[in-house]
Order: C-alpha cells, then sequence, then structure tokens
DNA sequence: CGTTCGCGTGAAATGGATTTCAAGGGATTT
DNA sequence: AAATCCCTTGAAATCCATTTCACGCGAACG
C-alpha cells in the first residue's frame, strides 16, 4: 500500500505537505498540483484508520436500529445515508434484533470505533443505556424512541396525533364501534398512540351518547405478527365484538388481517386502520388504509442533527418531531359497502 | 480514556505485559490478574483503532448489498451477522442501492478501513470491479452473483435447478400455458432460472406433442415491481394468454399479482409461482406457492467461508451452490380449483 | 535600512496498541 | 559447578496520517 510518505518522496515535500493538500492547507499552487498528480500516479489514498487514530474520530456513523427485517427501519436508514452522503460520512448498519445485550455490545464497538456519531433507534426505552457515548462526548441522536435519561437530540413521530387520525378517519368512514390493538404498555411509541385512540373516541361518545368506551376493547400486544392475531382473535370473540380496529404497528396489523380472514369478516366489512405502512400493503385485497410514519424524513432529519452535532454546534438539545400522514386507499371505504350488499 | 499505558502504569507491570493479558500471550497468572483488575476498575477497553492500525485489519467485516429494502438481502444479512458474532466479528452493512458507483466507493471505504474481509452481494455482474480489494489481498466472498473475472470464493443459487422445480411444479398443478417473467438478460441469476424453465417446458412439449414454447410467453424485465406488472399485462393481452407464470424474483411476483387483480384473474385460475419468497405472502390471498431461496443460508455460509479465509487457510477457491426449495402453499390448488367452479 | 508580519514549509511529536528483540531469572542437564 | 534452555518481561520500533512549532523568506511598513 502506498503511505503518504510515498508520495511525498516522490513528489520531494514532506508528509505535512502531502497531508495540507488532502486537508485544505494552504500549499502554493504549484506544489498541490505535482502532489496531487504523483498521488494520482501512485494510487494513494490516505489510511483511514491512522487518520481515525490521530483525530480520534472515524468519518463513519453508525445507524443502531432494532430490526432490519422491519421495512421502517430499512426506510429510515435509506434516509440517514442520503443525508449523510452528502458530507461524505459512510453509515455503517448494526441490527440489534431488539436485544438490548446485542445493543449494548454495538454501542460499545460505536465507541471503541472512535466513530464520528451515532444515531440510535433504542432496543427498549428503559433499558437501553447511551451513557457509553455520552461519557465520551460522542454525538448521538434518538430517533423514534428516546431512551428514558438520555440527555440527546431526538427526532421522534407525533404518535398521538397519528392515533387521532387513525381513529378519527375510522369514524368517517362510519364505523363505530372500534377496537384497538396497541403495543407493549409502557412503551412511549405504543402509550401515545393509544391515547390519540381514546382521546378523539371520549369526544365521539361523548357527542353522541355513546356511553364509556368498553375497556374490553383495548388489548396490548407486543408488535408482532403473532401478537396482533391473538389479539385480533380476542377480540372477534367478544359478545359485542368491534366493527373495526386500529392497530398500533404494521406487523400486528399483518396478524390481526391473518385473524380476519380466518373469521371470515375481512375489511371493509371489519375496518382496518394500521399505524405504519403494511409492507406490500397493495398486496392486501381490498387496499388498506394506514397512517404512514415518516420514516424516511425521521431518518433524513436525525442525520441532519447528527450533523450538526458532528461539526460542533452548541446549541441546546432539540427534540423534532414528525407528522405522520394518513393514507386513505380504500377504494370503497367503510362497513355499508360489503355489508350492505351482504344484506341483500 | 484510559489507555493501555495508564493501565501498565497503575498495574506496575509494562504496556507490553497488558496488551498480552488481553490477547493470549504469556503471562504468570498473579500478574495476569492484577492487570485484569485494573483494567477493570479503570474501565479500560482497548482502542480498536490503534489496534487496526497496527495490526493492519480491523475486526469488522463489510457486508456489501445492493437493495436494503428486499428482503431476499435482510435475511442473508442475518445469516452473515449469526455466524460473524461466533468470531467476535462485527458486521457493517452498505447499501448500494444497484448503483455501481455507490458500490465502488464502498469497496473503496472497506479497503480503506481495512475490514478484515468482505461479503458482496454484486450491484452488477459485468460492471463490479473488485480489483480495489484482490489488489490489496482481502478476503473476498461473492454472494448471489459472481462478478465477471473476479477471483473469489462464491456462494451461489442453484436457480437453474429453482427454475425447473418452479416450473415442473406449476405442471403438476395442471397448468399448461405457462409462460415466463424472467430478469434483465444478461444476468446470470435470471438467465439460469430461465434455463430451467424452458428446459422443463421443452421435456413436456415432447413429451405430449405439444409443439414448440411461444416465444411470446417469455419477457424480460428489471427484477422490480413495475416490470413485473407490465409483463404480466402484455402476457395477458396475448391473443393465447398464459394460465400461469412462472416468476423469475420476488419483487416482479408482486407487480404480476397486481395486474393479475387489476384483470380479474388471480390465482389459483392464473397459476403464480414466484421465484424467492413473496414478502408477507402470507397476506396474499390465496397464499403462493413459491421457489423458497435459502436467503439465510447464504448468509451463514459465505460468512463461514470469509473467516476461513481471514484465519489464512490456502485452500483453492471454492463456489458453494445451495439449493432452492419449493414451497408449496396453496390450499387447493391448479386451475380447476376456481376456473371450474366459475364455468358453472 | 531595520523591523514586523505573513505565509509556506518540514521536522518531529502525537494518537494507542502490538510485536520484535534482547535480557534476566529460574530450572534442568551435563 | 558450569552450561543450556525455556519462560517471562520490558524497551523500543512500528503502523500512518495529522498537527504543532519553529524556521526562513519575501513583502510591507516605519
Amino acid at each position: 500500500m502506498t503511505t503518504i510518505n510515498d508520495v511525498a518522496r516522490a513528489a520531494g515535500v514532506s508528509p505535512a505537505t502531502v497531508s495540507r493538500v488532502f486537508n485544505g492547507g494552504r500549499v502554493t499552487a504549484e506544489r498541490a498540483e505535482r502532489v496531487r498528480k504523483t498521488a494520482a500516479e501512485l494510487g494513494f489514498s490516505p489510511n483511514r484508520v491512522a487518520r481515525s487514530l490521530r483525530m480520534q474520530r472515524a468519518s463513519v456513523i453508525g445507524l443502531i436500529i432494532p430490526d432490519i427485517e422491519n421495512p421502517f427501519f430499512t426506510s429510515l436508514a435509506r434516509g440517514v445515508e442520503d443525508a449523510a452522503q452528502q458530507t461524505n460520512l459512510s453509515v455503517v448498519l448494526c441490527n440489534t434484533d431488539e436485544d438490548v445485550d446485542k445493543e449494548r455490545r454495538y454501542l460499545e464497538i460505536a465507541a471503541a470505533e472512535q466513530m464520528a456519531g451515532v444515531i440510535v433507534a433504542a432496543a427498549s426505552r428503559n433499558r437501553t443505556d447511551l451513557s457509553v457515548l455520552e461519557g465520551r462526548g460522542m454525538p448521538v441522536v434518538a430517533v423514534d424512541r428516546r431512551p428514558r435519561g438520555a440527555s440527546v437530540d431526538a427526532v421522534m413521530v407525533d404518535n398521538q396525533h397519528g392515533g387521532e387520525e387513525a381513529t378519527a378517519h375510522l369514524l368517517r368512514s362510519g364505523y363505530r364501534r372500534i377496537a384497538c390493538i396497541a403495543g407493549p404498555e409502557g412503551a412511549s411509541t405504543s402509550d401515545d398512540r393509544l391515547a390519540g385512540y381514546r382521546a378523539v373516541m371520549r369526544d365521539h361518545l361523548r357527542e353522541t351518547d355513546g356511553g364509556a368506551l368498553p375497556p374490553e376493547y383495548v388489548r396490548h400486544a407486543d408488535f408482532r405478527v403473532e401478537g396482533g392475531r391473538s389479539a385480533m382473535r380476542d377480540l372477534l370473540a367478544l359478545p359485542a365484538p368491534p366493527d373495526a380496529v386500529f392497530v398500533a404497528n404494521n406487523l400486528m396489523t399483518v396478524g390481526a388481517l391473518q385473524a380476519l380472514r380466518e373469521a371470515g369478516t375481512e375489511p371493509p366489512r371489519t375496518g382496518v386502520l394500521s399505524f405504519g405502512d403494511v409492507p406490500w400493503a397493495s398486496l392486501v385485497r381490498p387496499p388498506l388504509s394506514t397512517v404512514q410514519l415518516p420514516s424516511y424524513d425521521l431518518g433524513w432529519t436525525a442525520a441532519g442533527l447528527l450533523q450538526e452535532r458532528i461539526a460542533g454546534t452548541e446549541r441546546p438539545l432539540q427534540t423534532v418531531v414528525l407528522r405522520t400522514a394518513l393514507q386513505v386507499r380504500e377504494s370503497t371505504s367503510g362497513p355499508g359497502a360489503q355489508g350492505g350488499a351482504a344484506r341483500d
């Protein structure tokens, strides 16, 4: 491998000068040209490891996500990548598999590799511990979930608003007995969505004198396919089953749809509104309305904040909240569309 | 940050001894214990950057894939990751977006970061150039596609066999006019699958005196959703449209299904067999049979080969070919199942 | 004309771990 | 008792780019 010294010798200058040529130091034009030419001839590219060691910082940022197979996170990753490319930072992706231990290992690696910064979608709000990084003063941005007690910039989704939007849409479509399959209790991503659902339902019931929200209409599951499926089964087994359901994440929606199919009451007979885009939603028949998460923008924005920090800005900690967007996909929506026909 | 020197001073030994304690050198038990204790107290962990610089090799392997949003590659990534974890190598993922330039940048980064090795699913068989890595003697394993002219270990899928299996299954299910939506001409992953299709169809037609395979039954598309959709539309517009189609990758299958839905001839009226698992296939109604790609094992095997190379084995270059597995998912399969009923 | 300022330059220090080499000490062999 | 050997240990070299510091030269200024 050709080093900076080889280039220096060949060009008849000192290594310092070569370094300056590549890093914007002051060098006379004539020399700079000579160095560049020699470097090109020798196929020199600076050794990033040596540079990182000296600079105490690598030109790599870490992106730590809990589930690489969830399209939400891959789309987020694309956002980060595209934003990072603008400053010549490269992104390395680490998949924690929702495992706090695995996550800790990756956080340690990020620290030990002296990455320029880390964007982390925490595996757990309680148990994820960012102190390894904070202790070293490493720039960190949390996305989607902000670990408790962490003093970091964050980019979040307006989950409550999304929950409201989703529930309101189901009401508008004519459904009335609307249930909710929420995520794990205590997870803020789930609690906020649920709060949005509750708020809209409460208002609606008050206006229509509809009584109270049946407590059994709220189920907690684990954000996974299986959990959504069994929660939906439970709901369908109720004496007064719901005519629609707001599902708090995409994977559980897949499960809920499976349960509905088994029971033969698929949408639009039973309304389904998913929080988060269901992968390949176009394949689902009929098409499903969803609350779209701004996953790409989440990543893009987080990368932006991180780069500001890396550049050394001193602005106070910042939390950016991005809104969801309702995507209506039903051609003929509402319980009447098929339900009515079935009654004939 | 506490360094190896801090530990050495605190423990009253030389840095060399501390290094030996952590890297399996010979140190008397009593001293080793003291060093370990001091290191723990000081919270010392070796600086990976410095280590990489000295060792001329990082403890990281690069995994370069063309599309992080394709479940095939994410599953492959999981395989690599799980295998790598066993030797304390960490995996960094780079997404090339099927873009040869972006890929080249990542290859250069891998070289400059002195990664221990690279697993690459090439963006292009012709234009991907691994010489940056080969020049430095860096261990490389190709997965899924082997770039032309590269002297590297490889792990491939038995694409021809998969194509045969798929086509034979459609025949067994009772379909006769079977078309094929292949990938881009020249891509080996596509050509081999197509070859499998052709071989089985030729045999079948010969046996049944069915004449020649209509050339218009073979369409080439781009391995993407849109391509699959328009290819399927073209097929349906033929004077004698096929009654089944073998689609050469998962994304095009999604497109083909969309086109079939538009035309109202969804499976099983028109048979569909996808090469590669269709994501969330359980949502598709009715369930789809697929040729399962051993994506996870592809990754796992590649990581194994890579680790052998990293360890310095001298065995000759090796290509491992993994077989596909037909996954039958139809409950009532074949054109008669619904087609017959419709005729009544 | 002498001083100051600014700029370009190279020598050398720096970052932190690994590894070679030589030396020292204890045990074993002759 | 002397010679040999093996094992442990630390000093110092090494990996390579960046950056500080000091020097020297030419221009500008008093």
